[in-house]
DNA sequence: TGTTAAGCGAGACGGTACGTCGCGTCTTACG
DNA sequence: CGTAAGACGCGACGTACCGTCTCGCTTAACA
């Protein structure tokens, strides 16, 4: 029943919206984010700098796009049968990602960027990080339920440890975030 | 011994220099870092833009300059006798600066700037970030010479858990670091 | 037959163009030529700086430009019957416009930067001053071609004498360059 | 009678002096009065900008006093028995110093500064280019009392017409001011 | 023989303007 | 109506010079 209503006039250009996304994703990648603007993006993906701005609110939105196409981040790890090895699969995922130079260069351009524009900060949040938060909020819930979760830390705590932990690594250590890494959290949050 | 060297011409104007910070910290303050433009910094001040330019590099370490004038952060807790009130007077230490909103602006401006500019982002690292690490580094020590400190978590881990857990309420979850925090970090690492 | 290709995008704004010649024209006359910035014509033309920097090299070619459109300089006046009568109603009509005070502060101006600039001097030697010395040319070849001009001097001297006198009185002597001056030149070239 | 006042403090140095005013000429002569500033003096000349500024209003005044030192101007040609001698020999002499290419560029750069900075025109108007006028005026009056003097020209208008003709071809033509030249204007000026 | 005052090289200062980049908006002709 | 192209008003960039103002030092005439 989604919202059927075939207007007249020319249709997106779904050519244009993948050429956008991926020359933002390359700009940043290549360039760094201080490199990137509309009008290189536009020049970048053969598109008129107005075909931009309909479809997305600043650059960074196109960037956040750009990430979600490039790395499906909805992947939810199989359950496992306890509290210790469903997290150690959640941040063997997760850490995956972060992994990739590339993708490394776009996370900490969105979140400067988060900083910069409070419109923009509140989209990242509500979106992007708050997945990412009720993801390993289910896994907690999970083993609440089974009653598998250790008292220490809270389960809002946990979170905060686990992704503070991750972003410290890549915004201010320039650290890689390793399979190391994650043995000491499991052994940290589930003892 | 200090280099003792009389050079010639004028010597730097102190006024300037404080105006100067105090322009800069303010904007942040009050407009984001958004608003922040060394045109904007000069205007503010009463200064010429050469001036800013000929003693800072970018708009940023101005800013770094004037967090470091406005906020003491050498500040080191006087040694306490365990390694659990140690960490807590460090914690309330740090927290007690992350409280004022103003500051809050600034350290964001900061770390976000450090991820679009790699050479603010190394000098941020290399002075700022260290010194903190630094600080929180001693006290472990100081812990494990007196045989205080517990296997888990490692000293290394123990830093990124804290300073990640502290950035990422400041950068993503936008919650206060509040005394709550302490206890809670004081109960996960020093149990 | 003329070129008649038509771009893409949005035209060049006539409006625009036209408050850019008036207000480089207006500084000139009111303030001089060293008050003449680009920056300041765009403040007054109410128009961005790039868009000046679009259509002409250097403010001086604004300025150029603007002299053509305030003073229609292609005026031949109408053949007369003998070479003084031509001469005369030539210089007649070239001092009517050196009498106006803020033409003469343009081509003081222009002939400055001319001496500045080499680029712009190139343009306005080949543009603005050979369209003046053809002129003048025409009008000698016709009176040869009637065996009416004298011997001496020859045609390109009679050129200088007549240009570099008007100039000089404009740029060095700050005299008028008035009937008398016209009468005079006439008896000397034409006796 | 000059005044005679022996006042206390270091005396000015010559040397300095001397440095500023080849330091001007050859900025000038090399890369043209664009490249002239207050501040390239004093850099090629080794000199405090302070210095500069507390002998010579403009940078114009200095590049004029260069020009006097370089190329003494006050050389009156001995008088000939004619008119017509005279006035070749004169403008022999005066081409001869306008065929060197660095005096030009001088002599263009300070005509053109004359247009832009009413003040430095005004002294450049009363003492080189008077100067010239009233070497070329005496000449006049000689051969006028001598009843040498043909009744066309005027004085006042041969005047014009020589130097007239010099600027011009100087300024706006760009062609020398050849020993062809001199012939032409004695033809003219004494038939 | 100091004392005083001016000149000096150096260079920081508050400004103005430069020419460029990017923003977000608009207008145009085409699909 | 979407699109590529591109002009538009605007704001900021980092640099060059302007003319002024300290600095510490040198160099004379005067006390």
């Amino acid at each position: 029943m989604t919202n059927q209503v075939p207007r007249p006039g020319r249709k997106r250009s779904e050519q244009s919206r993948l050429a956008i996304l991926a020359a933002a994703f390359e700009i940043v990648a290549e360039q760094g984010y201080g490199a990137l603007s509309v009008e290189r993006i536009a020049a970048r993906s053969g598109v008129g700098k107005q075909t931009i701005y309909r479809w997305w609110p600043t650059k960074a939105d196109v960037l956040l796009e750009a990430l979600a196409l490039k790395a499906d981040l909805h992947i939810a790890p199989t359950p496992q049968d306890s509290y210790a090895a469903d997290l150690r699969a959640f941040l063997l995922a997760t850490f995956e990602l972060a992994r990739d130079e590339k993708v490394i260069a776009v996370l900490r351009s969105l979140m400067a960027e988060a900083q910069i524009d409070d419109g923009f900060g509140r989209r990242f949040r509500e979106s992007f990080l708050a997945d990412r938060r009720s993801a390993l909020g289910e896994l907690l819930d999970r083993a609440a339920a089974r009653g598998d979760l250790p008292a220490t830390p809270a389960p809002d705590l946990a979170i905060d440890l686990v992704f503070g932990t991750l972003w410290y690594r890549v915004l201010a250590a320039h650290r890689p975030v390793d399979d190391q890494l994650t043995d000491d959290l499991v052994a940290v949050l589930a003892p």
